[in-house]
DNA sequence: CTTGCTATATATAAATC
DNA sequence: TGATTTATATATAGCAA
């Protein structure tokens, strides 16, 4: 037994040892209590589409995913956006190809933009907990915060749209000067896979 | 410090001493290399399907899912089925309120960003005024330039999500301190489709 | 393209503040 | 009650088959 070994059975075992059992493992079935199953869903909606988004960038993948809460109410996730994939999806539309492929690097950009939101949220949070009065003038500071972030939005959707566009041009250019990278082509294999569900 | 947390250390300290660095964590970006890519979409499919199963399970929720593989390979998931939970959702979509809303400003990154973009396309246009022919070289140099703007692409996608997820927080703080605002539609959808190939 | 094997990395159920 | 903090439960990256 190594030394590695070793330490980890002892840490298990004091762990063991002590009373609290905290967090457990839960059966996949329906949660009764209504507050815990609204919590939870919350929660698990967040992450699945936290997976979704990565899984969108890692894999170039295009993702939609459509989720109706307890409460009946919509949410969605898209990459590009639902109603492509969607139609797609459903036209099961074959469709030729054009080139468009992987990575680089120009992170800082992105950092400055995360960092920018993370501080007008801190600003919020600060705010909130600051105040137990809750006057015009904070909420005029809050409905502030809200219209920079949904600019925010918009610009990024706006850059998306450029970025798109620019792509598209490159496209041209590209067939334009017959420029082929890969030969390939692929209609044929458009084989639907589906995956199992339970109930 | 407690016996456990030095015996954490200890074991920790080990850990990197050692050479082998083992499974690591990996960065949210275009896998480059296409068979990695591969088998990380095919893992992270599965893992996405049954966090979407379990979610649906466990809070009763309606679920769609629809993924296309970097091979343009379609794969979906439904609960109770897909095309029942797109059509509800794209019927009432036409009049979007729910989840989601508003809009605002910092364009100076933004502004990098698209200038940015704008200095990758005179780039490619210079090559292609000067160069009659150009072979692999330049054909290496346009490639490159689709990496990044696909890097770029990718990189706002993340930028987004992020911004979707803040704004859900301050809606949250929103209803709570009841400050009614006109309902403000979020509209991700400034591009519609998304060619690719690979693979 | 899917699967099994592990060491890590993440997600998250409860507890806590 | 929502946000934050743990301690577990799961997901997965890197390798091979």
């Amino acid at each position: 037994m190594s030394i590695t070994e070793f330490l980890e059975i002892t840490l298990l075992n004091i762990r063991n040892s002590e009373e609290i059992m905290g967090r457990r493992k839960i059966e996949i079935k329906m949660v009764k209590d209504t507050n815990t199953r609204q919590v939870t869903f919350s929660k698990r909606r967040t992450g699945l589409f936290k997976k979704a988004n990565e899984l969108s960038i890692l894999c170039g993948a295009e993702v939609a995913i459509v989720v109706f809460s307890p409460g009946n109410k919509p949410y969605s996730f898209g990459h590009p956006d639902v109603e492509s994939v969607a139609s797609k999806f459903l036209e099961q539309e074959p469709r030729p190809n054009m080139p468009s492929s992987s990575s680089s690097s120009c992170d800082v950009n992105m950092e400055k933009l995360n960092q920018q939101l993370n501080n007008v949220m801190e600003q919020l949070h600060e705010e909130e907990k600051k105040g137990g009065v809750y006057d015009k003038a904070l909420n005029q500071r809050k409905k502030t915060k809200l219209e920079e972030l949904q600019e925010m939005l918009d610009l990024a959707a706006e850059l998306k749209f450029n970025v798109k566009s620019r792509l598209d041009d490159m496209e041209a250019v590209e067939t334009m000067l017959m420029i082929k990278e890969k030969p390939m082509e692929f209609d044929e294999n458009h084989v639907s896979k589906r995956k199992r569900k339970e109930d």
